[in-house]
DNA sequence: AATGGGATCAACCGCTCAACC
DNA sequence: AGGTTGAGCGGTTGATCCCAT
């Protein structure tokens, strides 16, 4: 009988899976009035059969009225890649150098969109070396979430910085800035919760063509960016 | 036209830590 | 001291969407 009834899991009480609207409209309504926090007592107060948990992630990630929703910006991609090369997957402080980013977000971003270029550029890289005779196998290990915690950081950190350094010098330039940017940064963007494009085609034209670090929609792939670290990298 | 597979994202889980009693 | 509770973190999963076959 030593059981914890903390064993949600087949509580009939207990609502899990996506939240509906009504559910999202009664925790907004009771944290407008009562405040957030105590997220046990609050899901019950609220009427909510859901656990304080489930409550405290919806609001912070989703119904808060702060977060930002919406593609990443480049300069917000930029930003994480740098971050993360310094602290590895620590989203919580990243997201807090991201305004209205959640934690839950940028490592959504970060394992969908990032991770995988860079096993690509690790698998390209790795080719490389394998051509040219010297096998210098000091540099085989690259940003893997697996590696990750017992490989240093700082060897990793300091080859991703230097491509983040690189990139944001020849990023920040105006030509980006200042042309109304408001590119989808992603590769395809799309929205798939209902195709409301809120980037209309019309991809800003940059005044220089010549860019050695546009692609041909005049904002940067993460193909765009990684090769750039590639050819950074050592 | 149907469908299989990859990509994406919201939400869950287990765990740790700190505060409190 | 030891137990309980809440907050938060990072990893993982499941549902859905999109696209190519």
């Amino acid at each position: 009988m030593d059981k914890k009834p903390c064993n949600s899991s087949q509580d009939p009480e207990v609502r899990k899976g996506p939240w509906t609207v009504e559910e999202d409209l009664i925790l907004i309504n009771y944290i407008a009035n009562h405040g957030e926090g105590v997220w046990n007592s609050l899901a019950k107060a609220a009427g909510l059969k859901r656990t304080g948990k489930s409550c405290r992630l919806r609001w912070l990630n989703y119904l808060r009225p702060d977060v930002r929703r919406g593609n990443i910006t480049p300069e917000e991609q930029l930003l994480i890649m740098e971050l993360h090369a310094k602290w590895g997957n620590r989203w919580s402080k990243i997201a807090k150098h991201l305004p209205g980013r959640t934690d839950n977000e940028i490592k959504n971003f970060w394992r969908t969109r990032i991770q995988k270029h860079i096993k690509q550029a690790e698998n390209f890289q790795s080719q490389q070396s394998n051509s040219s005779d010297h096998d210098h196998h000091h540099h085989h290990h690259h940003l893997n979430d697996n590696n990750y915690h017992h490989n240093s950081y700082a060897s990793t950190s300091s080859h991703v910085s230097n491509m983040a350094e690189a990139m944001e010098i020849s990023y920040s330039p105006p030509t980006y800035q200042g042309t109304t940017l408001e590119p989808p940064f992603t590769t395809h963007n799309h929205n798939h919760h209902h195709h409301h494009h809120q980037y209309p085609s019309t991809i800003p034209t940059t005044t220089d063509q010549s860019s050695c670090c546009t692609n041909d929609n005049n904002y940067w792939s993460m193909e765009d960016l990684w090769s750039m670290q590639l050819l950074n990298g050592d």
